[in-house]
DNA sequence: TCAATGCTTCGGGTATCATCGAACCATGAA
DNA sequence: TTCATGGTTCGATGATACCCGAAGCATTGA
């Protein structure tokens, strides 16, 4: 953070694992608050609020005041795609260091993010639909095939009603454990909803973990059965 | 540097103002000794070498070894995408700093950027183009018109041949040093080439300067006009 | 009014890392 | 061989800033 051309700044600010545990845990687009931040980037509460009006300092956060609480969000797309931008070079240069994810098994496996499953169960719904040909596209950039709407129809889904809606309804979504794309837009949060109205899983209250019942668990490996 | 998510190694790689400097003196596209990305950095050669040693274990930089020096380069095109996004949103951001831009003011009014026109004649040809319509669209994503065709035909520049090839033809490319876009892409290179291809301008060895004659100042004027 | 929660600010301890002097390799020239 | 140039490695120094304990402010609820 001294001083230097612009681009200095962005990198160090970015650079401190905490902060860049914290922007990756905004890149849901979830608005988080400053508590639910420290515990993401794995500091106390003082630390984290120091992080966070640094990163507020450079732009790259939002703040929004509601009641006793702080949420915190990415300040817009363009910081969204400069993160993905880095996260897929620190990739594809196998940079992978520690910390490949989140520590609790039960997140890694089901875990919410934005409104849409996320962890491993959300990487293999996706890898199910594109594998049957029930997606088009690429892994960034897709959309359902008549076959894929007739799946979901059967599933209990309303398509068309999603599409009313004004967000897209096919948007990925790159989970950072499995460095995987995922589902997410207005399908990704129709499917989570229907697998919780089926009784097949519930949201654990106070964390992000989705919990299968073992019911649930094997009508979800009927209808999105792992690829491999 | 500790441990972290990936993008936080990145980070703070690009984080360090001198190691930063070296990279934004890369993006000029062209091999650059150690000693010379010292200069650029403002660090004596002990420093840069610990410097550039880090970039290349981070995957950023390439090395060739030539004789007794060793030439640095951006490692490929990824590197210099996410660098040009990480510029243009600092740019956005306001985030500008110290070092305004290259102190030189040959550098500053016509260089060589990957392989167009930037400087403020870069600057000047864009807002040009734009301003008499030669161009459509925003200065993020534009395009030309048709009258833009038949004017560059006339400058002698083949655009279908342009449009066969890989690359896009029209991108924009942010100017640090005016922070003003500028014209990238396919024609950006077959402008600049055509430039030094009339004799309006030559490339100075061992810089990124462009240097115009006078006939070619003039020529270039005519062609270009300055919006004011 | 009091208590609880969410968050920020302050202060000091600590560790990391950039920096440069000096010494050390390697290549090329005389 | 000897010298000069380009570059790396080593060691010590110093500054940056990350971190957390403790205290303080603000909002909500009782």
């Amino acid at each position: 953070m001294k001083e230097g051309p612009d681009i200095a700044l962005l990198g160090s600010v970015i650079g401190d694992p905490a902060r860049a545990n914290m922007l990756i845990a905004l890149m849901s687009g979830k608005a988080l608050t400053a508590t639910e931040l420290a515990s993401e980037a794995g500091v106390t509460l003082q630390t984290a609020s120091s992080h966070l009006s640094k990163l507020e300092g450079a732009g790259l956060l939002q703040q929004r005041k509601q009641g006793r609480h702080r949420y915190f969000a990415l300040a817009d797309d363009d910081v969204a795609e400069v993160l993905e931008a880095l996260m897929g070079l620190a990739a594809r240069r196998g940079l992978m260091r520690t910390r490949p994810g989140p520590k609790d098994p039960a997140l890694r496996r089901a875990r919410v993010c934005y409104n849409h499953l996320a962890g491993d169960l959300g990487v293999q719904l996706f890898d199910s639909l594109q594998q049957r040909q029930l997606l088009t596209g690429t892994d960034t950039d897709f959309a359902l095939t008549d076959a894929g709407r007739e799946f979901l129809d059967d599933l209990g889904i309303d398509v068309e009603a999603l599409e009313r809606e004004r967000r897209p309804v096919c948007k990925s979504c790159l989970d950072w454990s499995e460095r995987r794309t995922h589902m997410a837009g207005a399908l990704g949060t129709a499917l989570l909803d229907r697998f919780i109205g089926l009784g097949w899983a519930e949201r654990v209250p106070t964390s992000r973990i989705i919990s299968f019942s073992s019911k649930g668990q094997k009508a979800f490996e009927t209808y999105f059965p792992s690829v491999n």
